[in-house]
DNA sequence: AACTATTTATAAGA
DNA sequence: TTCTTATAAATAGTT
């Protein structure tokens, strides 16, 4: 399907081969998605580059995890062996260089397992760090912006009326300064009249 | 591609549907296969229909689970998670889940910042509110000392006078409070003297 | 990245 | 089902 028929076979031009991957990458996933829908079907579907790049495509509502677990589940294969060894119900049958190899593999499965999860969880708390840092300076901006009104003659901050009239400027201040992005829970705050009112509403 | 154009949903009728599957289906493991040699790509695909039939596709000289630990290492993710998130040590890349948990965050400082703010207004409210009370009890003594002046005859003042005095004490009292609310630049405030003043003062 | 002449996939009909 | 075929869609080679 193009300007000429081609024949099945590698693509020795590397700059080809990458245009054609691309294009008939996308190709596939859209067939795989229109499926997806058409037929109410999973699809995993995991391709590599001879570039070693990587692209995925999952069905919604569904994992690669999921998928494999049902699929080996249902066809009693499992697909981590290197080849597809059925695997028995009866273990009772396995000698034992068959069960010498079958606690490596599970040693060394665990092992994996734990590597990967002390990655996964040393790059989520190094992000979890900056998300703190960039956090504590961001509060402390607030902070500073806090005092700021606080401190701001206009709200007539004076000697024994100070911590009350503070406080009205820090209500105030710090309402309208963030109303536009909080979406506060005391909407008319700033609307209201009287001293009554206030006074209820904050006990 | 066919006889007409359809729309990609869900194909209702059953007997459609699984033919159009299983047609389709072939494709995709067709253009799979094709890709593979000509761009030297590995590819694994698994397919489960709305009739719980799996089919499975992997390039050869490759497994899926080679794929899926070649990809997890790859990218940095873990496929065995929910969702798939990427841990990144960049904050320019935060992913949607990442901004929104976020947001979540700093939702949260505002909202402590918002509750302190409110636990001082209280406890000032509570301090207004016992000077308040001081000045009404003093006030009301005033009123009566007033009164029992009044009635006193070297003063020869008559009877209704001291409602009507009271009256007013109280409305400029009251007048005050909220005059003060309303408009709180009063820069020289401490230093006036008199009743309606400290009235002022203390609420 | 577009374009388009062709090939390929496939929807509907037999 | 499977085969056929008109038509839609994908894409190879070009710009």
């Amino acid at each position: 399907m193009g300007r000429g028929k081609i024949e099945i076979k590698k693509i020795e031009n590397s700059t080809n081969r990458q245009v054609t991957y691309s294009k008939r990458r996308n190709g596939i996933f859209k067939k795989a998605k229109e499926l997806t829908v058409l037929c109410d079907a999973k699809i995993s579907l995991i391709m590599l580059s001879s570039t070693r790049k990587y692209h995925e495509y999952t069905s919604p509502n569904t994992t690669t995890k999921k998928m494999i677990d049902q699929y080996q589940s249902a066809l009693g294969v499992d697909i981590w062996s290197t080849h597809y060894e059925r695997t028995g119900e009866d273990m009772s049958g396995l000698n034992l260089q068959e069960l010498c190899h079958l606690q490596e593999n599970i040693t060394e499965s665990v092992a994996e397992i734990r590597e990967r999860k002390y990655h996964v969880i040393k790059n989520q708390t190094d992000t979890c760090r900056k998300k703190v840092r960039n956090l504590e300076e961001q509060h402390g901006n607030l902070v500073l912006d806090l005092e700021a009104k606080c401190e701001d003659p206009k709200y007539g901050v004076v000697e024994n009326e100070g911590h009350y009239n503070s406080a009205v400027a820090f209500a105030n201040g710090v309402h309208n300064l963030y109303a536009f992005r909080l979406q506060p829970l005391h909407p008319n705050l700033q609307n209201e009249e009287g001293f009554g009112s206030r006074d209820l509403r904050l006990s």
